[in-house]
Order: C-alpha cells, then structure tokens, then sequence
DNA sequence: CGGGCGCCGTATGGATCCCGTAAGAACGGG
DNA sequence: CCCGTTCTTACGGGATCCATACGGCGCCCG
C-alpha cells in the first residue's frame, strides 16, 4: 500500500513517513502541489494525503488535478479548520478532512478506514488439492470436475483437523497438537479417532483415497500436510540423492 | 438517495430530518440502536448516520451489524471527541467520525463525499433461487410461476436471516454469527429460532422445502447460500461410489 | 532369517447430539 | 380486540461421533 503525502512542512513530512512505514505502508512525500502531481504521476500511490498549505499550487488544485485520472482515496490535512475550507476540499473530490493538530491514532484509523474499500483483495486462504479446492475462510470444500463444481461437505470435526493441517502447509502436526487442540487437554491416548477422520477427509478430498497425497501420515509422529500434492508415481525407487 | 439517521435526540433528528430533506435526500430516523438495525434492514438505506450514545444497544455494535451485511457508508455523528472513541468507531467499520456540535454544511459535503463513492459501485444484488427471484436493493422477492407473478411476503426477522445468507454467497454463516448479529450479543445458546426461522425462509423461497437446494444447513456449524442451487440430486453419504 | 509387536487403515454398530417440523402461548401494533 | 410476529415446547428422524474389532505393513529383536 503506497501513501503520497504533500506538506510544506519537512518537518511532518518526517514524523509521518516514520510512523507510516512502522505501519507498513510505502511513503511518498512531496513539498509543492506541482510536485505531488508529478509524483503521483510517476508512483502512482493508492491513498493521497494533502495539505492545503503549498506554495506554487493549491491544494485545492492539486485534488483537482488527481480526481482528473485517479479514483484513490484523498485525505486532507489542514490547519484550517474552517467549514468553508472543508466543504470545498470535499467537494473538489477530497474523501475526508483532518484539522491540524491531529491526533496520530486518528489519522491511522481514518487512513484504514479509506482504504478498506480499495483494498478488500486481501488473500483468501484458499487451497488447491488437486481438483478440489477448500476455502478456509469461506469454509467451503468444493471439487471441480469437468467444469461442474460440487460441495463437499465436512463435520465440525472433520474441519477442525482439515484446518490443523492446512494451516501449517508441509509442517509436521503431532498427533498429542490434534489430540488435545480439537479433543480437549484431557485426551492424551489415541484411541482411534485420528486415524478415522483421516481416513474420512481422503476419502472427501484426494483424488486417491488409497494413495494419500496431501494428507501424509508420518508414523508414529502426527500427520502432514502437502500443499504440492507430492510425487504422481509413488512406487519409483528415490533411494538415495545428494 | 436514502439516509437512516440513528440518534436518541428527538430535536437532532427533526432538524436533520428538514434540512436532508431539503437538499432531497429521503430519510429514515431510528431513536435506539435495536431500531436502527430493524429499519435499515426495512428500508435498506444508501448512507447510515450513527450516534453512538443510543439506548438498547451500542452504536459500535450497530456498526458492525450494519457491516455483517451492508457496505453502504457509515458516518459516526458524537459527542465524543476523544481519539480512541474514533479509532473504535472506524476500525469498526465506520467511514467517517463528525463530532458534536458541527457544521451543517461540512455534514453536507461529508456525506457528499461518501456517496459519491458509492455511486460508482455497481453491485445490483439480485439472486435467483429456482422461480424465486430476491432483489436485496428493492427489498422485494417474487415467484414467478408461469409467467404469472407474485409477491412473496417476509418478516423483519426473516429478512435479517435472507440477508446474512445471501450477501455471503456460497460461505458458511456460522450459527453464532447469526444468533449475536440478528438477536443480539447476549443470545449464545440456540433455543430453536434458527431451525423455525430457516424452516420458514425454505417454504417460502425453495422449489421443494423437502429438499433445500439453496439454503444449506451444515450440521453443528450453520448455513450456507448456494447460489448455483447444488445438485439436482441431492449429494447421498460419501460411500464408495465413482 | 523369522516371529512378535506396534502402528496404521478400514469397517461396523450403537449412543448421542442436532435438525426439521408442528402446534400453541406470549407479545405488540393497529 | 384482532391479527401478525415472535417465542416456547415437544417429538421423530437423521447425521455425527465414539467404541470396538480385524487385517496389513514395517520395524525391532531374538
């Protein structure tokens, strides 16, 4: 996420770049409204902070000059805190307008609050097991065969394992982890309910129940998850390399 | 263009409601937090004005209601102008925070600025299920049965249910989510309404209630909308079959 | 080299919980 | 006071979960 910020002030222009790249997001600062405008240009940043302030072009003009080729959201910062100045900034194609001393908590929550709605591409946890596709935060299981798409439907608990595994992608999850995290602390002996709702998710999501490729059991250990589906011809000798 | 003004201040309310009104807004008022979820659920307004200080339920719990199922802008009007009461309200899912008293003309051009944006969106929520057709925005469901139409008639609360399902397309909503969101987030424990509730919704929009197609229940988690319909058979216990 | 043992996969049956359905009471607005 | 909505209660059916049993496989050990 790409910030432009414009101030006359070198010295807000630091504060804010520190505080904003803590936050994670990249900063790009200018002190004139003719050089916001070339920045923007050239960066293309996905959130505008402007003051009004600036020698060589106003504020005003410079939101002007954005809303001619951007949609991203501007927030104004300003010293003056007058209706009239703000009603004008809003209305030249401003989304919200801070009056300066501002709280630096609240400017986040309203930088966050602008960019929700740019940015709700957020990466889904979704994935791929072969022709079947699971969507933890939908928590959905769908299997696609031949352009059809079908629901697989899980139990609680069936998710609940489906969810240990997927979530640590090629790690090793140790059957006391499962045991206790889904069973509770108390449950230390297996009885045998791994082993069932492992046997129960293969048979819903490889393509090969009897050839697990996803769902790998390390004996003795716990169980695997592998996000590459691992070998397709299994019973080739890979004895010994390197 | 809809405006649902939620403020405990009668006399706010009137003078909101005059000078909206005159600049051709239609407005909705709601004088408790229950109300304001009741009537936006009713009238499905474009922009939502939220005091915080509301009897019966909490503005931020208004909030992130509204947010569960709308992303219509959300303006916070209050009397608190401490930076972590904004921080709250906007990480809640609030758009904008206008502290009392303010200016009537900067309240103009902020919800100018906010629906300006929602202008340019263009996500008309019409879902089909079979012969039954549900237009979220117009708050309307019909069944056309042989050219013929007819209007379907729903409760509030079945309303609350419809929506929660439909705006999650293919996603599990968990029961939990629904008990606190549409009864409040003292209800914990299922005392049947969900089951009379999604019982109900089936008669009135499933081709055959017998078997849902649309409106999945997935045991001991929730329900879940399938905008496809599923399969016209009805998928039989995972056995072994190809 | 062979047997014993432990671990894993699979199948089956019963106990329990959850879901769908219905009928009736309580509540609130017109 | 009537009517629509919401809530309570109860019951039958089905799904889920759990316990048990059996066969296969690899590993350790004799």
């Amino acid at each position: 996420m790409k910030i432009l910020i414009a101030d006359d002030d070198p010295q807000i222009l630091r504060a804010l770049r520190i505080t904003l790249t803590a936050q994670g997001y990249e900063i790009v600062t200018a002190t004139t409204g003719t050089q916001a405008i070339t920045r923007a240009v050239d960066h293309r940043p996905d959130v505008f902070m402007i003051d009004l302030g600036m020698p060589e072009l106003e504020g005003i003009d410079v939101i002007h000059a954005i809303r001619g080729w951007s949609e991203a959201p501007i927030l104004v910062v300003s010293g003056r805190s007058g209706a009239a100045d703000k009603v004008e900034a809003l209305d030249a194609g401003a989304d919200d307008y801070v009056t300066k001393p501002f709280s630096i908590e609240e400017l986040l929550a309203r930088i966050r609050a602008l960019t929700r709605r740019v940015a709700h591409e957020d990466s889904d946890p979704v994935v791929q097991l072969g022709d079947v596709t699971v969507d933890l935060s939908a928590h959905s299981v769908t299997r696609t065969r031949g352009g059809e798409t079908e629901h697989v439907r899980l139990t609680p608990t069936e998710w609940q394992m489906l969810e240990r595994l997927v979530r640590n992608p090629g790690k090793l999850v140790t059957r006391q982890t499962l045991l206790t995290e889904i069973w509770g602390s108390e449950h230390v002996s297996d009885t045998g309910y791994l082993r069932l709702y492992v046997a129960q998710l293969r048979r819903k999501l490889e393509p090969d129940p009897a050839v697990p490729r996803y769902l790998i059991t390390e004996a003795g250990m716990g169980y695997r998850f592998d996000p590459d589906g691992g070998p397709v011809e299994p019973a080739r000798e890979t004895a010994h390399e390197a």
